[in-house]
DNA sequence: CATGAATGAGGCTTCATTCAT
DNA sequence: GATGAATGAAGCCTCATTCAT
């Protein structure tokens, strides 16, 4: 019984990750549920064994999507080192996972647009953003860690970990449209040079 | 005869406005030609008079938003006041455009998605874009005016206006989504501060 | 204006017509609605603008299938002439309804149906059944009337009426499914002698 | 072997009794047999262990229908008992069979539009049909058995006994669809009393 | 020019039936 | 035998677009 459970959710996640290479390519208006259903090889039938309807998969797409960043991102916020280090590879993290497949971007966008409608619909929030909030309450903790062992300077935390995020999300989608060239590495690391500089203790560093 | 045509360009605007005000609602994706000729109070074949179908009607409103952007900074952008000033005024103008009319932020996400989509597809480059480049440059000349004045570190200016921008960007998302709940005033005051505090040159100021 | 909302209605009557004919041969419940709008020679698309949906589409249907049947009655009912006669009349004129148009009586089981199922389901009762109420109730009238002018014995006219209707409907039913083979007319003359012979005030008639 | 063959067919049965509390609510049209599987706790690939197909088992459950009102009225008619007392108890048991479960009255009615419409398609008549052809047949013997006895007026046995089952389903329908509210005695009471009046020979009683 | 009735391609979803386990 | 996951044909309905008035 058990093993029948797990069988379904992981057909079910099958299925979500043939659906988010066709989302990434055509987004969640565009597309049909015959084209997830023959990407992933099964009947079109077959995909209502595991979705309600159209919405669901998407629902299902974005949690899986929010999951897969969540994973990547707590990577480096477990990490045991000290919350400069943190924060870059944060960041560069960020960027990579972006960069490794960049259809994600598309994702990121939809995901950006429906929660937004759903925010605005006060619907009940869409479940990924909670992840959101919770890594951007995860920055804030460590910056308060930098602050407390004396690296950056008594900023408030929540918003400077607003601040990052902002920087981050807004240079991706420059990114993404083609407002910046830079590449992937070149940028993360002036960014978290950028913000890093501005909220660490100057110490014996000359003003630029 | 040009009357002829610049009562059709007043027209096809009216429309348009009409347009937006449904797209701010549902999105690019979610609306039928049969509601903006509904809203416009005209026949749905007239809607065909004056684009050529449903593609066109939404590059249309595109531009339109982003001509309405472009107006309300250019009026900063022109001022005769010192960088730091300009800047301040900038990021305030635009907060207030999308606080005076949320629906806008509706608009901006789907411009970023298309625009997005166009990217990635090497279609030619959505129009609308080009504002937003142009928008950048002259943030850059600020910048660089505020450097040569000494009022400004010698940063690289487009870089840095890529973050101003970025900043913004990010955090008009988190607000979009509900992610931060600061008005509008406060949270445009503390982006214009960190900004400017990060690239002003250091007088008399003592490090916070 | 005026005209085009009679142009509407004539063109859904003419509809219902062709949906008639389809719904005599396959009952409410096997029809597609291509089939409808192929037999009225119309779009798919076009049949939704005179019905919301396939629902609508049946009701519309039986109600008109109860005005033509009820049309039919009130010619008897208004009829000047003596109780039996309208009586006699009535009974021949139903059964000549149905002979007419053999299809019509798989209309009326549907309607029978339906009229069940929504008076189960305590949703608000089926338009048409208002007609039923009524014919029954003009037949009681028209048998007071016969007992008022003493060519009727002193019945219950309301019980009485009942059991005309469920004799007609009965024997309908039992010529519908093949139970009786008699044609149309001797049935009809057969009823309407049982059934006026029972009530009739025994003149100079010896039993049987 | 015979084992295995009454074990099927008690099964089959235990299924059908399912299935006709199904039909009993939605009718024969609007079941899915996942429903009917559901109802009896047996998986859906069983169903067709032991019906063909969704038509056969719609058949099984009219068969077992018209076994069960056959049997209910086989008790009266063998009865040894004045043709008239006979009668009084055919007219009282049928409604009582379906005053206990009202549900049964929605399978009359799809039973009669399924006869209906296998008589107009020259198929195969529905077996059912043959049970209510015998039991007019029965009722149609008790009649000349009361003529031969002198209860009753020799009127033709077999249109009395279309008209006596077309006053029972005609009433019932009547009942069904709430155009009568009497209750179920009440009724079966004033139609035995009325037919029996209508048949009786008359004795000493004046003529009401 | 303006209109809106008509259209039909296209997409979502349902569900009877099959078949591998 | 029993099961239920898988299937895909089938059908309802939508909506961008056309075109006769």
């Amino acid at each position: 019984m058990i093993k029948k459970i797990i069988d379904k959710n992981q057909k079910r996640e099958r299925i979500l990750r043939f659906a988010m290479k066709i989302f990434a390519d055509r987004g969640f208006q565009n597309f049909k549920m015959s084209e997830i259903s023959a990407a992933a090889k099964i009947g079109k039938g077959t995909l209502y064994e595991y979705f309600d309807n159209k919405t669901e998969l998407i629902s299902g797409c974005l949690d899986l999507f929010m999951m897969d960043l969540d994973k990547h991102l707590q990577k480096c916020l477990i990490k045991t080192c000290s919350p400069a280090e943190k924060i870059h590879d944060l960041v560069k993290t960020t960027f990579d996972f972006f960069y490794k497949k960049p259809e994600r971007l598309n994702l990121l966008f939809d995901i950006w647009t429906v929660s937004y409608r759903q925010n605005q619909n006060d619907k009940e929030q869409f479940r990924g953003l909670e992840k959101f909030q919770n890594i951007k309450t995860q920055i804030a903790s460590t910056i308060e860690e930098g602050i407390k062992i004396g690296d950056f300077k008594p900023v408030d935390s929540t918003t400077t970990a607003s601040i990052l995020v902002a920087l981050i999300d807004g240079l991706l989608f420059q990114l993404a449209i083609g407002l910046i060239k830079l590449n992937n590495k070149d940028i993360s690391d002036k960014i978290s040079q950028t913000f890093l500089e501005g909220i660490k203790t100057q110490k014996i560093i000359p003003s630029t």
